[in-house]
RNA sequence: GGCUCCGUAGCUCAGGGGAUAGAGCAGUGGUUUCCUAAACCAUUUGUCGGCAGUUCGAUUCUGCCCGGGGCCA
């Protein structure tokens, strides 16, 4: 019995109660269960009757009665107790509790996806940098938790597109253009150019692949070279991202928008709704009706788009892909930009929370405890790729997704390159690979365990009781994650998992020993680490970190 | 000045209205003849920044204040 189960049981029950003891109750949607902190409060524990009380002009505790007398009449139910103002404390048969093992091993890498978002349709934009140098930390963050997101998001339901928007038009480009083709030619990089080796790296790829490329007239050499780096640059992004396991669905350029007309289609829909003006030879829009602190301009006085025509243009781009909800994670040095895109929503017509923004603080790097300066002007980039040569992807994922994205973030390089205990993706991931040899080894002692029969009764044991409840979790994790878009809940719950499985392991003997024979115990504590493999891979995989099966 | 994020144990931080507020690290002391000790167990620590409000109940929600980070001006 898993605490979904339980929590229609618990509805059933509430009508029950309604019709039988003539109670008025408004039935809520969904009855919520949890985990007590404390085993003596059961396994599971509900404060219905103290939130139904009130309504029911009835007191709490004999509502609670009236539930209890009935719940526990529910298969699988062993017990149910009266506490406090009106808890009500349920026990679990450990056959029914048991039983979790069984289906997760059956689900396989279903288990924890759920239809929590089912319907919805969520657009996920993050990163979109300029293609004018490498990704830096601070895409970093962003990278990492952005694919989580997407990943958790999908498994909760939704149909989910991630894309990366990408920068490749305006006055940065042609900067861009003039560095590279400044440092090829021998020349020093202008004021406002882009600094820094890679800038070198680029002029000299440049030249290499196009040879004649600086005998081009001068009209033209310019935007070759601009077009060539930026070709470079931008294929250099994807290949790290892919190497990073950030994968996107969709690479949006700016360029392709503007020449597909969107601008034109998007400033049309918003002439329809009524909220585009001319002032001074400017074209605005009046998003100081949806909160903004000022209007803002979409096409300057001597013609020129300006960013925000971009943007504009872009989210009516989204709406029209038919994307119900577009999410954009931001870096805490954007936050002016959520009211305004909340705005240009509101413009084009929806809800404010169709467009739904991220706004994450920033990550400092240190290195024994100094800090490492990242400012790309000044060419001192501390790049995607470095960080993960440093620390690897698994390590450098997983410690920017388990933190809160509105906490500032402190990432020390040695202790995340540490492999110790204190390092808890190593934690989480020796779980993994001590289930996988557990496993092995029973394979090698010739225990099918996958084929005998399993009898979920056997699993009375304190903590395997733990355990189970701990498995049980995960799809309301899963789900938790995805509506509040904090995927750090599935790092934090898997070190719980893992913690809850180490536990096990010590206190219960799974294989039998030397000459010992074969029990129904035996197997039915290998249904369970088999289940707790899968939730934990599960789990990994939603974070885009690797389940090894070694250590 | 406007906007925004934060304030929880010595340190780093979890904690979407519930019961006795948690984890890791650091400290101390234990646990292994056999499945991975990268593990487990025990032990110490709190004005959940402050004040008010909402209610059966607030670390959690709301408002104000104090303190810190950031962005914009």
């Amino acid at each position: 019995m898993t605490p979904d189960d339980l929590s229609a049981a618990l509805l059933e029950v509430l009508r029950e109660v309604q019709l039988a003891d003539a109670i008025v109750i408004q039935l809520p949607d969904s009855v919520h269960v949890e985990r007590p902190r404390s085993r003596e409060h059961g396994d599971y524990a509900t404060n219905i009757a103290l939130t139904l009380a009130k309504a029911a002009g009835v007191p709490p505790r004999t509502l609670a009665e009236a539930i209890i007398a009935r719940i526990v009449l529910v298969a699988g139910v062993s017990s149910a107790e009266l506490a406090g103002p009106g808890f009500i404390n349920i026990r679990l048969d450990s056959a029914a509790q048991g039983e979790l093992a069984r289906s997760i091993v059956r689900e396989a890498t279903n288990y924890g996806r759920g239809t929590a978002l089912a319907g919805q349709t969520i657009n996920v934009e993050f990163i979109s940098a300029n293609p004018t140098g490498p990704l830096h930390l601070g895409h970093t963050r962003w990278a990492a938790v952005g694919s989580a997101l997407a990943n958790v998001l999908s498994a909760a339901g939704a149909q989910v597109i991630s894309e990366f928007y990408i920068n490749d038009r305006g006055v940065q480009m042609d900067k861009f253009g003039l560095s590279v083709l400044a440092v090829a030619q021998g020349q020093a990089v202008p004021d406002g150019g882009y600094h820094g080796d890679y800038i070198v790296d680029l002029a000299a790829q440049v030249c290499a692949e196009e040879p004649s490329i600086l005998e081009l007239p001068d009209a033209e050499r310019l935007a070759a070279f601009r077009e060539s780096a930026y070709r470079i640059q931008l294929e250099q992004q994807k290949q790290v991202l892919e190497l990073f396991r950030t994968y996107f669905d969709v690479w949006a350029s700016e360029r392709a928008l503007h020449e597909s007309r969107a601008v034109e289609f998007a400033f049309d829909r918003l002439r329809e709704q009524g909220h585009m003006f001319e002032l001074d030879g400017a074209t605005w829009l009046r998003t100081t009706d949806f909160g903004d602190d000022k209007d803002r301009v979409l096409v300057k006085a001597d013609g020129e788009l300006t960013y925000f025509a971009s943007d504009t243009a872009y989210y009516v781009n989204k709406r029209e892909r038919g994307f119900g909800t577009c999410i954009y994670l931001l870096g805490a040095d954007h936050h002016g930009y959520v009211h305004r895109l909340k705005a240009v929503a509101q413009c084009y017509g929806d809800a404010p929370a169709a467009a739904e923004v991220l706004i994450g603080q920033l990550v400092k790097i240190t290195k024994g405890g100094e800090e490492l300066k990242l400012s790309k002007r000044a060419g001192t980039i501390v790049t995607l790729e470095e960080l993960v040569d440093e620390v690897g992807v698994d390590a450098a994922r997983y410690s920017l997704i388990r933190h809160p994205v509105d906490s500032p973030l402190t990432l020390d390089l040695e202790s995340i390159a540490r492999h110790t205990n204190d390092n808890p993706v190593y934690y989480v991931q020796y779980a993994h690979a001590r289930i996988a040899s557990v496993l092995r080894n029973a394979a090698d002692l010739g225990i099918e365990w996958a084929t005998a029969q399993f009898e979920p009764g056997m699993l009375a044991h304190d903590r395997e009781n733990e355990l189970l409840g701990a498995l049980g979790e995960f799809p309301r994790i899963v789900a938790t994650a995805a509506e509040l878009r904090e995927p750090h809940r599935v790092a934090r719950y898997l070190e719980e998992l893992a913690t809850t499985y180490h536990r096990f392991y010590d206190a219960c003997r799974v294989l039998p020993r030397g000459d010992e024979d074969t029990t129904a115990e035996h197997i039915a504590r290998l249904w369970l680490c088999a289940a707790t493999r899968q939730t934990i891979a599960n789990g990994l995989v939603l974070l885009g970190v690797s389940t090894p099966e070694r250590m």
